[in-house]
DNA sequence: AACGAGAGCAACCGCTCCTTA
DNA sequence: ATAAGGAGCGGTTGCTCTCGT
């Protein structure tokens, strides 16, 4: 404590990232892999500090990140895990290898929260539902903005990249900084549509929702229409359907990102909900349903939590 | 066409935890 | 045992873009 920051020493640069940057921070890493961060601006001459290059590296040029529009089953599982974690993005991302966890808290601040928002307003304008979907919505939205300090955090346990065993080029990236470098056009259009959104959820669920979300659906559409839009409430409630279709999907995927460490990332999760939930009795249908879903299929596998958790 | 408001996101800041000497 | 340095995390800021007037 008490030390100064190490971005404020003189000649060191801020603000936004040059393609020229990227580029030698990604031949760097190709080279000598990612970590030992405070060698970084020496051995490459960038006149930023190793913080700066450790998340320039972490949130952007990484391999493997996904970036751009959320799916229905992404934003379920971000919701999901809020609920059952808290604002710890780190650990959430764990389970979105793909993602990263500035991506998801930003997707959080800027949108789910919004959604949850609007859907708690919606449920305050309503005759009260014993839905345990709303519930747990609400629940998700209450404590979006504690602090969660009742966990005992094992973060550096948490750590995203330094086991990752490829350092591969991450072609989508470098092709990435070369269009940066030689263009000023517009961003890639990362937006969908409402209409194209809908049309993926309406793929995924088949149109099967569960009966209490079909209920308030109805009742949120009869209701005033510019509280929630049916699109926003199908989204936000997507993850309902995620115990049969969505877990297992997204727990392959991860596997195929080659970041051995998220394992251990979810073990510490885990491990943390378990705590937690002893505490605090009942589970919400939420927190039941990870852990249920814990205890079963390739979760089980990746967790070594076997059934020791009921 | 110009301007302002709002949204989205990259990057920074401050704190905490871990490692090492 | 402890202090210092390094690394990571979550919160916040501020820039840029888009959209409405």
């Amino acid at each position: 404590m008490g030390r100064p920051p190490c971005c404020d020493k003189v000649g060191i640069k801020k603000g936004p990232w040059t393609p020229e940057e990227d580029i030698i921070l990604v031949s760097y890493i190709q080279e000598h892999g990612p970590g030992n961060w405070r060698s970084v601006p020496t051995n490459t001459g960038l006149l930023r500090c190793s913080k700066s290059c450790r998340l320039r590296w972490t949130n952007y040029l990484r391999p493997g990140i996904k970036r751009g529009n959320f799916t229905p089953h992404e934003e379920g599982m971000i919701i999901h895990l809020q609920a059952l974690l808290g604002n710890r993005w780190a650990a959430i991302a764990s389970y979105l290898p793909q993602r990263t966890d500035n991506d998801i808290k930003n997707y959080w601040n800027t949108h789910l929260k919004k959604k949850i928002k609007k859907f708690q307003t919606a449920l305050d304008n309503h005759v009260t539902s014993d839905s345990s979907t709303l519930q747990l919505i609400s629940k998700s939205y209450n404590s979006a903005d504690s602090k969660n300090s009742d966990f005992t955090t094992q973060t550096s346990s948490m750590r995203l990249n330094q086991s990752c065993s490829t350092y591969a080029s991450s072609t989508e990236n470098i092709s990435r900084l070369l269009e940066g470098w030689m263009r000023n056009s517009p961003k890639p259009v990362i937006t969908k549509t409402c209409q194209e959104k809908q049309h993926t959820i309406n793929e995924e669920d088949n149109g099967n929702a569960p009966a209490s979300i079909q209920c308030y659906q109805m009742k949120a559409e009869q209701d005033s229409s510019d509280i929630i839009s049916h699109e926003e409430l199908e989204s936000l409630l997507s993850f309902e359907n995620l115990s049969s279709m969505g877990w297992k999907k997204s727990t392959s995927d991860s596997t195929s990102n080659g970041c051995e460490n998220t394992t251990s990332e979810r073990e510490n999760s885990v491990e943390e909900a378990k705590l937690r939930l002893d505490n605090q009795p009942p589970f919400s249908f939420l927190e039941k349903w990870l852990l249920e879903e814990a205890g079963t299929g390739q979760v089980e596998e990746l967790m070594g939590l076997s059934s020791n958790i009921f």
